[in-house]
DNA sequence: TAGATTTGACCATG
DNA sequence: CATGGTCAAATCTA
């Protein structure tokens, strides 16, 4: 069983490296004028390599049941929703951002959401109100929920450790058909590959990324097992083709993947981006006024 | 005017 | 009872 798993890695590692490479090449590309043909291929190859590692990350934290503890068979009897959102897969993608450039909103992830709440919530390492250590969440929710019944939903909120990184916690997988994973790459739009900062748009998955994953497995309440899976990776939402959460073979047993987007646009070379304030000048002891941030 | 956002209220959970 | 998540009416905006 260790070997498999010890295989499975290698392998996921190879694809995420496999892509950066082709990043890479394919920002040689973008430099010179070469053919559209090549970039396009290029970028089929990056995400064909992206979609193999994510789903060798799904299989590891769903498909498997010793990595994860078994579907509870017997779920007690609650309202429909609850159960349902409760059983949607859970992951957590951190994204640095730049201060006064780009907005939660603005972590485009290639699907389009909707923000349905947002709270206060308690446990933040800065106070927010001057005395109150809260910290301010957004709740999203995927603009097709009505219409094509897709429960995706995701949470922004500033991270605790650096004012710069929002945690994104996505829940449920997108069932819509704006799905891009569900669509050939050939029709993919521009909008998966770019983010806008600014009045700039840039990569979203550019070839200078260097990440650090680390996955996370919920066990039980809220503990977690952690495990570092691969020194290189990207900051690409981990969303794949699924059966509908409903019926989704994810259980109460929600897994968390914590994807650290060590790097972003902010310190892309290509990026003359001009900052008020760079990550260098916070003040350690900033303190964050969220309800500005977020409105 | 349709769709998105804001925000207070409500509800479930621990 | 405190807290987190969602709802829905009011408001905003393109």
């Amino acid at each position: 069983m260790e070997d498999m798993e010890e295989r499975e890695q290698k392998c996921l590692i190879n694809e995420l490296l496999q892509g950066r490479e082709l990043a890479m090449q394919l920002q040689a590309h973008l430099n010179l004028p070469s053919c559209n043909e090549t970039r396009e291929l290029l970028l089929q190859q990056i995400q064909a390599s992206y979609d193999k590692a994510l789903s060798l990350l799904n299989y590891k934290a769903i498909g498997t049941s010793d990595t994860i503890d078994p579907p509870p068979q017997s779920l007690p009897v609650r309202d429909d929703a609850t159960v349902q959102r409760k059983s949607l897969p859970r992951w957590t993608q951190q994204v640095r951002v730049s201060p006064g450039t780009a907005m939660e909103g603005n972590l485009d992830d290639g699907f389009s959401w909707r923000k349905y709440g947002q709270k206060d919530i308690l446990g933040a390492k800065y106070p927010s109100y001057g005395f109150k250590w809260v910290t301010c969440r957004a709740y999203y929710r995927c603009t097709h929920r009505n219409v094509q019944g897709c429960l995706a939903t995701k949470q922004v909120q500033r991270s605790d450790d650096d004012p710069t990184i929002f945690d994104v916690a996505y829940r449920g997988r997108h069932t819509c058909s704006n799905n891009n994973q569900e669509q050939g790459t050939s029709t993919i739009e521009p909008y998966q590959q770019q983010q806008h900062i600014g009045n700039q748009t840039y990569p979203l998955f550019p070839d200078y990324l260097s990440l650090n994953i680390k996955v996370e497995k919920e066990v039980g309440d809220g503990n977690y097992e952690t495990g570092n899976l691969s020194p290189t990776s990207s900051c690409r939402n981990p969303t794949g083709v699924m059966n509908n959460g409903s019926t989704s073979v994810a259980t109460e047993s929600e897994f968390t993947e914590i994807i650290r987007a060590a790097t972003s646009a902010m310190n892309a070379p290509t990026v003359g981006l001009d900052f008020p304030f760079g990550n260098a000048g916070l003040d350690p002891n900033f303190t964050f006024d969220d309800h500005a941030f977020f409105s």
